[in-house]
DNA sequence: AATTGGTCTTGACAGGTGTCAAGAATGAAT
DNA sequence: ATTCATTCTTGACACCTGTCAAGACCAATT
């Protein structure tokens, strides 16, 4: 009666260390690893468990459902993504420093978190079959574009000139350069470090190419 | 001993109608409306067979297993797929011809066969978990991008001009580009048709404003 | 020391999965 | 009419799945 209606977990822990919420990251944390490994459909709860420290039965203790768990993975693990894009375009002070500096960003995360990104690109197709994934998915496409807003229109301004495209016609072209490199990269064809890092080198100041009307009297 | 390494199955039926091949075909092409409904991972073969006039059994005279099945479904869809841009390039007299018969296949293909297409990009995802698929997955790809290349290529010849950038780029990018416009459609978000329109009719020409230098004495 | 209540484990449940063997059904060939 | 290979169905198998209830465990409180 008193109490709130959403009832709210204790902040601080009895067993294991740090507070409910940390460890419910940890869990996702440790599920991502797996998730990463085999992708949505092809892994279980009991497996995700096995590589953590918990048992399969307490993942219904943090979670509703295996979806629920999921999709909190996925979206922990692009916040923490797109925050690491954040910095370059703020200690970006040339146009040039900016296409080097978002370049080695994506070359990163394309060699060093390639199995966390299929699992974004698993997740969004399986999207478009299963409804109760639409809103989580589109959310997080929506903050991946922002951010390579930021990137493109930060370059224009660098360069003294302003964007081609809009936004969303900006994000997909880098979507698909950026998947079609993870492709070639998870199976171990050569060249798609290059690749991308020329497409990168050419698409930015291509999309740029329009200059600023001067608005004089 | 005498007959060949490959025992081929016989070409004509003795129940049902048609041959060998011709019912492998029927039952893959029942199998593709499920797979589209229900995408690779939640498809069972049982619910294949209850959606055709087949029993569940029949799969393993036909394919080998189920990952044979799939890969010959989206393999004999997207090889009719790819087909139908051909008349539109061959056909197309102008630039603007082409470009306008291209948007209307694409936004047809959008509307009319979501179900084939997601399910396409639920293999191509899968495809960098299971190793399997990643030949088949690639090939189709690759199919994809010479389809889109002949579009770019005929529609720059056609306006005197030549591609700025190289096949593979052109193809990622018209690839995120109708993904992306899918995943809208299939959301029920408005717009997604006039979205890809417009985006079409913009990449296109953009990609191909270089003139042909004359290559004169 | 006893109690309490959050945390986690265990084990079971009901249902679904791909696969395959055994044999029924079918129609052509003899 | 009998034989025969092909085609398809049936039923079973071993295994895996998400879920959840029952209770064990344990730190903090009294």
């Amino acid at each position: 009666m008193a109490s709130t209606e959403s009832q709210q977990k204790p902040a601080r822990s009895r067993r294991g260390t740090g507070s409910y919420d940390e460890r419910r990251i940890k869990l996702a944390e440790s599920a991502l690893q797996t998730l990463g490994e085999l992708g949505y459909a092809r892994t279980s709860l009991r497996e995700i468990a096995a590589n953590s420290e918990f048992s399969h039965g307490v993942v219904h203790y943090y979670f509703r459902d295996k979806t629920e768990l999921i999709v909190f993975c996925v979206k922990h693990y692009k916040t923490q993504c797109m925050h690491r894009y954040d910095s370059v375009v703020e200690e970006s002070t040339t146009a040039e420093n900016l296409l080097t500096g978002f370049a080695d960003k994506l070359v990163q995360t394309l060699t060093e978190e390639s199995s966390m990104h299929r699992l974004w690109y698993d997740l969004r197709s399986q999207s478009m079959f299963q409804e109760v994934l639409r809103e989580d998915v589109y959310d997080i496409d929506r903050g991946l574009e922002d951010m390579i807003w930021r990137v493109v229109s930060q370059y224009a301004d660098l360069a003294g000139n302003r964007p081609l495209v809009e936004s969303r016609a900006a994000y997909t072209m880098f979507d698909g350069i950026f998947e079609s490199a993870l492709r070639d990269h998870i199976a171990g064809r050569a060249g798609a470090v290059e690749w991308i890092r020329k497409q990168i080198a050419t698409l930015i100041p291509a999309l740029c190419s329009q200059p600023v009307e001067t608005e004089s009297a």
